[in-house]
DNA sequence: ATATCAAGATAGTGCAACTATCCTGAGCGC
DNA sequence: GCGCTCAGGATAGTTGCACTATCTTGATAT
C-alpha cells in the first residue's frame, strides 16, 4: 500500500507518517520507484505501536525509538522477548541505575516473595528508589513493600500470560506497556480511594462532613466546594 | 522583601517569578508603590510548592494553579484539608469522571476493606478505570484488586499521618503529592521487578537466559547503549 | 535633578511533535 | 510526445509550554 493508504488504514495523518519516517521510527518501506514506495502490514503494526505508546502512556518519540530498536529481531525466542520486556520496563519507567548500593530491604523482599535472587535492572531500580525515598524523608515501610510486592506478583503473572499469547512483537510491547500503565494507574486510584476513605474515617469526628450524614454534627455549615 | 530578594531566597529566577505572577500562580505581593512591591514568607512557600510540584512530579502550571486555587483558605480545619487533598489527588492523577457507572467490583472492594461506603471522586475514578481496563481487554482481577487495596490502605494511613503534621498548606500539598508520586514510582518498579522475576522463572526452562536478561544479538549489530 | 534599579509588559527562545508547503518526478490522458 | 495531476521526499513553519530577555516607566537615593 502507499503512504496515503497507510495513513487511511492507521488513522495517522500522512504528514505525521512522514515525520515518523524521517525520525527513523518507521522503516522507509519498499521503494518501487524513486517516487513510489510500498508499505505493508508491518508498517501498520508499527504505527499502532507508536500511537499506542504515545497516546496511552505518553511516551516521547525518543523513548519509543529506544523500544523499537530493542524490538528488532525479538520475535523469535522466549528469552529474547524477556530481554525486550526488560527494555520496555526500563524505558517506560525511566530506569537510570546511578549506582546506589541496594538497601537490605530488597533482598529480604526478594527472598520473602520467592523470587529468584538475581540482579536485574528492575531490582536495581527498586533499590535506588527506596534509597531515594528514604533520602527524601518518605521512607517506605518494609511491610508496605511486601504488600506492594504481593500485588505486583499477582499482576506480573497475569501480564506474562497475556503477553505470551501475543502474535507480533508490536502487540507484545503494547500489551506489556499498556497493561503495566493501566495497572499502575489503577493502583494509584485505589490509593486515592484508600486515602479518601481513611480521611473520612479520621476527620469524621473532628469536623462535619457533608455527604451521607455519618455523624449528626451540624455545628458549622462549611462550604466544601473546590 | 522585593522580587529580587524573593528570587535569591527561593532560587527561582526573577524572570520566572514574574512569569508566575503573570500566570496567576503567585499573588502580586503588597504593592507599596506602583514600582515597588513587598513579598513575604507566603510567597516563598508558594514558590517552593510550585517548584516541587513541577520538578518532582512534573505537573504543568495549569495543574499547579488548580491545586493552588483549591488550597486557598484550606489552612483551617481538618475537613477542608481533606477536600484539598482530594483535589490534589484529582489533579495529580488526572481524574476525569466522565460518568461511567460504577462496576459492582468497587462496592465489593469498599465493603471488604471496611472503607466507608461513600461516593468520592477517587471512587468514581477507580470505577471508571476498571471499566476502561475491561474495555481495553486488560480487565483487572478482583482478587488482584484486593491486593492493591491492602497495599493502598497501608500507605494511605501512613501518608495521612505524615500530612497531618504539616505546618503550612503548601507543605501539606507537597508532602501529599510527593509522597503519592514516590509511592507510585515505587510500585511501578516493584511490578517491574515482579515481572522480571516471574519471567525468569518462566523462561528459565525454555531458553538460555544470560545473567542480565540480555544477550548479544548475533543477527544485527545494533547499539544497545542506554 | 538625575542616575539607578525595580516592577511590569512585550516579545523572543528552545524543545517536542507535528503540519503545511514546495519540489521533483512518474503515470496517464490527450 | 507533452503536459497535468498526484505521490513521495525534503524544508520550513506552527503550536503549546515554560520560561527568558529586553524595553519602558517611574520612584528613591544622592
Amino acid at each position: 500500500m502507499r503512504l496515503s493508504e497507510l495513513s487511511a488504514v492507521s488513522g495517522i495523518s500522512p504528514a505525521s507518517i512522514k515525520f515518523y519516517l524521517r525520525s527513523g521510527l518507521l522503516e522507509p518501506g519498499q521503494a518501487v520507484h524513486p517516487t513510489r514506495a510500498e508499505y505493508g502490514d508491518a508498517h501498520v503494526r508499527r504505527l499502532r505501536l507508536i500511537q499506542g505508546l504515545r497516546s496511552v502512556i505518553g511516551l516521547g518519540l525518543e523513548d519509543i525509538r529506544r523500544i523499537i530498536e530493542a524490538s528488532d529481531g525479538a520475535e523469535t525466542s522466549g528469552h529474547k522477548r524477556l530481554a525486550l520486556l526488560a527494555t520496555v520496563q526500563s524505558v517506560v519507567l525511566g530506569f537510570s541505575n546511578s549506582g546506589t548500593r541496594e538497601p537490605p530491604t530488597v533482598k529480604e523482599l526478594v527472598l520473602q516473595m520467592g523470587w529468584p535472587d538475581e540482579d536485574s535492572e528492575a531490582r536495581a531500580a527498586v533499590g535506588e528508589h527506596l534509597a531515594a525515598m528514604t533520602a527524601a524523608g518518605v521512607a517506605a515501610d518494609p511491610a508496605v513493600l511486601v504488600l506492594y510486592a504481593r500485588a505486583a506478583d499477582a499482576i506480573a503473572d497475569a501480564q506474562l500470560t497475556v503477553t505470551d499469547g501475543q502474535r507480533s512483537v508490536e502487540e507484545l510491547i503494547l500489551t506489556a506497556a499498556v497493561g503495566m500503565h493501566l495497572h499502575n494507574q489503577l493502583i494509584l486510584k485505589v490509593i486515592a480511594l484508600a486515602q479518601a476513605s481513611r480521611s473520612i474515617q479520621r476527620y469524621a469526628q473532628q469536623g462535619p462532613h457533608t455527604q451521607k450524614g455519618r455523624d449528626g454534627d451540624a455545628s458549622q455549615p462549611f462550604d466544601e466546594s473546590d
